[in-house]
DNA sequence: GTCTATAATTAGATAGAC
DNA sequence: GTCTATCTAATTATAGAC
């Protein structure tokens, strides 16, 4: 089980104090934002104390820095699936594969597309440090995998820049809004339901009606 | 020229305080949401004094409240756009136009996409105030014209709720993630270009290749 | 209406006991 | 490693002069 860059994940309940704050810190992040995540709210949810935020990371944004650092290599063991087969043909199916993982991710870690909306929004250190570290990376293979399918006739031809954000935007949106949707609609996103018809509809508006 | 709930836009240049605070705060709240926009920052960027704030508004939250008024007051204003024509097959022309004029207001007014993203995404009573105000009716009539031209065929068949966040999601996220989008593209999503072109992929993509 | 000054609260960070 | 207690700075809200 390969973690990011994990420090002290030893053998076993040597301390999990460090994985349960960052967990939390991930939650809250993309909860209330920065600033709006404080750090005795983080250390509650952990259910650690407070000091201990400092004994680990040291200051809040470094905490930030090891939650975002934690949410993207979850996104990367998830895209990292089997490439199946490179079939000619398949990267029709490549696609809808790929694209269903992505809403199936998107559905199961919503604090992962809370958090990017929030950072990425505004101008700032945080900003520029979480793109040029993780979005530029992951911009950069969406684009040439959808590149290679509009070439091939797979995907509509279409600019890669409004590619990778109808792309997203279609994919998150649902989720990173869950409570939105909650209320608006009556019905909870997160559903077996709702998740396969999402990832259902947004592949056969990207590749045709055809199963 | 028919403003929201206006309350001292008398005929000129009475006092442009309240307006200058309320354009400050929804560009506020929108780039560092509730808890991370300090009413200080609001008075500074509106070039009034601080105190002016409890004048007119008397509570931070009820300055986002008025805020959030006069966002959705400019999205409706921009929505009720002419209908021309309902003839039999203008559906398809409807869809078109009025997905290229929310494109355009995404593109103008990108702080209402990320105040709606920053607010929506959490329980709480601003959450609750802004769905049961704005939201519900929003979706009511984003479903009943899609449900509509689904049926026709000039959509694609889709559950209801996928299709209003599959729509937002696309057009927005360009746009709501700017900043992101010139540091990981070297490209600005407001250029006439590139608007035009995301509006254009869009409408595409739902309504098929025939112009 | 507009401003200054300040009270009350809360945050991140720190010191140091155990 | 984990905890309590506290410092310092920043925030919303308020009181009241002009």
């Amino acid at each position: 089980m390969p973690r990011a860059t994990a420090k002290t994940r030893a053998p076993n309940a040597e301390s999990d104090t460090r994985e349960r704050i960052l967990h939390a810190a991930l939650a809250t992040f993309s909860d209330e934002g920065f600033q709006g995540a404080t750090t005795r709210v983080i250390a509650d949810r952990a259910g650690v104390n407070l000091g201990l935020i400092k004994y680990y990371f040291d200051t809040k944004l470094r905490l930030w820095r090891a939650a975002v650092d934690r949410a993207f290599g979850d996104l990367r063991d998830t895209l990292a699936s089997p490439p199946t087969s490179l079939d000619a043909d398949n990267v029709r199916q490549q696609f809808r594969q790929r694209t269903r993982a992505f809403v199936r991710f998107a559905a199961a870690h919503p604090e992962f597309i809370r958090l990017m909306n929030d950072e990425c929004k505004r101008e700032g250190p945080r900003m520029r440090w979480l793109v040029d570290r993780h979005v530029k990376p992951l911009y950069a293979r969406v684009r040439e995998l959808t590149e290679q399918a509009s070439q091939t006739g797979v995907l509509p031809a279409m600019n890669p820049i409004s590619m990778y954000y109808i792309l997203v935007g279609s994919v998150g949106l649902l989720f990173s809004q869950a409570p939105e949707c909650r209320r608006a609609t009556g019905q909870d996103p997160m559903s077996a339901e709702l998740v396969e018809a999402h990832a259902e509809a947004i592949t056969r508006l990207f590749l045709g009606a055809d199963a």
